[in-house]
DNA sequence: TGACTTAAACTACATTTGTAGTCATTAAAA
DNA sequence: TTTTAATGACTACAAATGTAGTTTAAGTCA
């Protein structure tokens, strides 16, 4: 089970970018990264410790590095929403669910949408789910 | 409406002691953690510091100082989860609640719980959400 | 009143983060 | 080949965090 991990929004900012990416230059990972404009330096400082931190991986390719991601981005979403969940809603996820409902981000009709929503990209992930998120 | 806030696991926990004492002393403070153990200097210490950000007042009661929450959970709560919308999912609620159903943390069948389970204590606080919230 | 206890204030210190400049190296252009 | 341009590596530096020790001030008990 990949370790848990959590970003901070500067380093999802970029991470977002280099997964949208698939794998690429810091040059790349700057220009993929629009609402944001930070200098290229910056973001090479950024993704060496990410690399530091095996979040990612590079490869040299002549005088340029290309970075991958050692880590799906939906792993890292699971592991921040189960980080939120744990710390803010005693681990019981359907208190956030409780919680979105009641702030009225979403609405109970939604809840129809996303379950057929669901039904059709069912199959490209198996439901797993994992416990005890902490550090 | 309340700024954006967002704390961190430690002040979170810190936090969450006083918000259930209503307000108390540090040494209060720290008997309530039961989770962690830190020195009551460490909790003294995190507690002034959120001071300075307004997240809390404080008022002298003899040689001791009483701390005040001055956020409430829930608004902390609604400000955290709406960081991590904005930044993990477009700022859309749906798709956490998308991933949350995608990731087996909920059932289908705990809508279901949910939706009642709101039914019971609704009417304490009016459903209105809010937008845009970035820093 | 002098000794002891306690709570707060101040100080400390290593890490992480945000943000980037500068230096060094390599590749490309002239 | 000398100059220039692009890249990455190294350095910098302030603010925030995690974690507490030390000092001081102020009541409390003999």
């Amino acid at each position: 089970m990949s370790k848990q991990v959590k970003l901070t929004d500067q380093q999802y900012t970029i991470m977002q970018a280099l997964w949208s990416l698939g794998s690429g230059s810091t040059k790349q990972v700057q220009q993929a990264i629009t609402t944001e404009d930070w200098a290229i330096t910056t973001v090479g400082t950024v993704l060496a410790r990410l690399e530091k931190k095996d979040i990612l991986s590079s490869k040299a390719n002549g005088r340029e590095k290309i970075f991958t991601p050692l880590i799906a981005e939906k792993d890292v979403k699971k592991s921040m929403v189960g980080g939120l969940i744990s710390n803010l809603f005693k681990g019981d996820p359907k208190a956030l669910l409780a919680h979105l409902l009641n702030e009225g981000d979403i609405q109970e009709g939604d809840l129809q949408d996303i379950e057929s929503l669901l039904q059709s990209d069912k199959a490209d992930q198996p439901t797993i789910d994992q416990k005890g998120q902490d550090r």
